[in-house]
DNA sequence: CCCGAACGAGACACTGATGTCTCATCCGAT
DNA sequence: ATCGGATGAGACATCAGTGTCTCGTTCGGG
């Protein structure tokens, strides 16, 4: 009988992701459960969008966890990170917006988050794999950047869920690795 | 006296881009005139915002005449494409975010747009400029969204004005064009 | 200079969303 | 079987935003 708030959570992430300005009546609805339970397990809308922040965050680490950032090359972890972001990707999107548009008060989560992937990308360029004239920062936004432009470019039938991978990998790393022009 | 309704639109989008949320009142407010105003000109919140898209398909269209995306090697027509759309950078981004959001319901006129940004990458390809593997359509996407992204780097100082242009134009040029792994 | 159109300020009703509350119901643990 | 905690449905007040209106003022063209 017990809502499972982690379920609650991520049907309401995938609602929100597609509907930003959905109400809390809408996002109860859409878990099967009633709008007053919804305000038990999360005291307003800004507490749910603060739930899903950390969701995001708890995924996004877990998905830098599972890639082994730290080992192989830096391209192979950038390849390997995007694998494990793909079933987040949409969730990310949604918080990569909402973080934009509230200036200051965001979570501290990020911080580290962002300088785990900058580090990747830094290590890269350490180790001559990237040039260095792109700023891991910008490699960094870049990358949220092109995840969330993949994730919408697949939601809407404009590239294949098989090829998501694919095309963000290889633009992002051709445009990150040193190289010599044909 | 009479208000200079392109004065207003522009400063709507300057606000909207950084908060969406923002309500007709401060619209207004931020344009120096007076809610009642501001409702003579745009009879509703929806109208603003349609207005605002034909302001940006207007400037994203002429950024394309401008940067004559016919002439010359692909690689430097997207180059001229993203210097002249920069000062409409923020709009676009707002505007992209807008659409991805309400599902159907979109201006044609985006169309044409994205009819004409995919015919440069299409002509790259057919020159054996840009890499095959990577659709037009997709390239396309990504180019709004490393624009949407350059924005904000910009905007929350992550990445100098100046390099705009250059770490867009590096990176999308970089994953698309051709080349020898080194 | 004067008249009229456009404006700003504010009042007003209306709507949609929110947050809180009650109460009947249901399910699970004991 | 029973008891208690959790739920769903719905009522309710509240609030913010919207759209409309009026009225006094201001500016500019004739």
């Amino acid at each position: 009988m017990t809502v499972d708030r982690d379920q609650v959570l991520r049907t309401a992430a995938a609602l929100l992701t597609r509907k930003a300005t959905a109400t809390m009546d809408e996002v109860a609805r859409a878990s099967g459960i009633g709008r007053a339970t919804l305000h038990r397990h999360f005291a307003g809308r800004d507490a749910l969008v603060r739930a899903l922040e950390e969701l995001g965050i708890r995924e996004f680490e877990a998905a830098l966890d599972a890639a082994r950032t730290d080992e192989g090359s830096a391209s192979d972890a950038v390849r390997r990170l995007i694998a494990e972001i793909e079933p987040a990707a949409g969730l990310l999107a949604f918080l990569v917006t909402e973080n934009q548009l509230f200036e200051g008060e965001m979570n501290e989560g990020w911080d580290r988050l962002d300088s785990r992937v900058s580090a990747v990308f830094q290590r890269g360029q350490r180790q001559g794999e990237f040039r260095i004239d792109l700023s891991p920062a910008w490699l960094t936004d870049a990358f949220y950047g092109l995840v969330s432009s993949g994730f919408w470019a697949v939601h809407d039938g404009r590239v294949a869920t098989k090829d998501f991978q694919y095309m963000i990998a290889e633009l992002l790393l051709g445009g990150a690795r040193r190289s010599v022009e044909q």
